[in-house]
DNA sequence: CTCTGGTGTGTGGCATACCAGATGCACAGC
DNA sequence: GCTGTGCATCTGGTATGCCACACACCAGAG
């Protein structure tokens, strides 16, 4: 085989199921569950046919989201996509602080030097009056230094469940990151993280982490009504 | 209707894929994976025959405990038992205690009373002596210990996620628990968890849930060659 | 003997047909 | 008008058959 003609092997994962999944999911999290208008019933077949194929590779998509707790199966009766109430949600946040402050914890552990900078890098792009000024840019930045943080851990299993955990959440967060007064103390705490992080001092880190994560839950809880109430409002409006 | 007679609804879901789903999990768990004779390998068609249906409930089955990881499943080349290696043990536990001190945690501020006792009924079974004398009974009195942290920490999505990732660690667990050495100590750490919970602690209650689980994974670490030595062992033992 | 191409068999992916429970509605009986 | 019975229809669950690819094996060319 001549040497020069190199061709990148084909990617392993073509299969139909796969990729309905992974659609489904995406569609699943940009739909505003919230409003309740937004039609909760999935219809395997409307599905399939929409897709263009059989209804085999659909169920094997729904099972997994199932899994997942995206969407509930009932048999003979529908598939329904599940809309998380206010304790539920509270305790995904919660779970979320287990798991990142655990993950700033190692990462005083194990982190090289390089990752740290690369932490503050990210944080630095925004000061307290450009993160207001520029919610939305900064809510993607806010993403970003949390994944890092999971990242540098260097626990893959750790990141994972954290991704997991924060896909069910995106709904909530896309409200949640609206409220200008709390960007500025987000700049803050995560300033003091990174601190935490770059001295070594993963018992301050993990607190820090923990409370930042928390003063999200105690937000949500405060705030809840306020976001259904503006649904509400917005799925008026729109009849 | 009659008052008088009363009938409980019939238990909700009796699908096969559901059925087979929990016998295959329960059967990958027993099965000593870690076994190098073990067979990794199995095969849909031979599953269904022997289980007397269809391939489908058996490709949804496997299709779920591949979404959690037990198994994997590569397109026309079969499916895989999977077969953890240290690194990824070592991070499950990393994942065990963040949740479970973070349930500890919780436990403090929310766990009644009652709840509490509970604990200390369930630690007060087994003294230190009678610990090592009855090393299999007081695993199960162990596990029993760590599910009720966290069940008292009222966070529901804390302990599932536990108990998941606590399945993936079955087979280890029951290596790292024959060790009588580690009992007594074991006992020890419960009995200061139990105080710490009971004087309403959080950080104490977290930091002595970690480090009683961090001391499962650097005893896993160091114990890991042993492990497997002592399965080739049986394994050329039954040869 | 070595290498190459063909071929048979095994495996998971997918399409399709059918099943039975769930549901909603119309219509008969009161 | 109200009730409840029966039927048409919808929905997820299951069985089956075929397909394409992976792989091991074999035969023939060199």
């Amino acid at each position: 085989m001549p040497e020069s003609v190199v061709l990148k092997p084909v990617e392993g994962n073509f299969s139909l199921g796969d990729h309905i999944y992974s659609e489904l999911r995406e569609a699943l999290l940009e739909l505003d569950v919230y409003n309740r208008n937004a039609d909760l019933r999935l219809d395997e077949r409307g599905i399939a046919k929409q897709m263009g194929v059989s209804r085999t590779p659909i169920r094997e998509a729904l099972t997994r989201l199932a899994q997942e707790g995206f969407v509930t199966i009932q048999a003979r009766k529908g598939i329904f996509i599940n809309r998380k109430d206010l304790p539920e949600i509270l305790e995904l946040v919660k779970v979320w602080a287990a798991l990142e402050s655990m993950a700033a914890r190692l990462a005083c552990e194990v982190a090289s030097d390089e990752a740290i900078s690369e932490l503050r890098m990210i944080a630095a792009q925004f000061s307290k009056d450009q993160a207001k000024a520029n919610i939305d840019e900064y809510s993607e930045t806010n993403i970003d230094f949390h994944g890092a943080i999971m990242r540098i851990s260097g626990c893959r299993k750790l990141q994972e469940l954290g991704e997991d955990v924060f896909a069910h959440l995106v709904p909530i967060r896309r409200r949640a990151m609206r409220d200008v007064d709390r960007a500025d103390r987000s700049v803050v705490d995560h300033m003091n993280i990174i601190e935490a992080v770059e001295g070594r001092e993963a018992d301050l880190a993990d607190r820090l982490v923990r409370e930042h994560t928390f003063r999200l839950h105690d937000y949500i809880a405060s705030a809840w009504k306020g976001f259904m109430e503006l649904e509400s409002m917005a799925a008026d409006a729109k009849a």
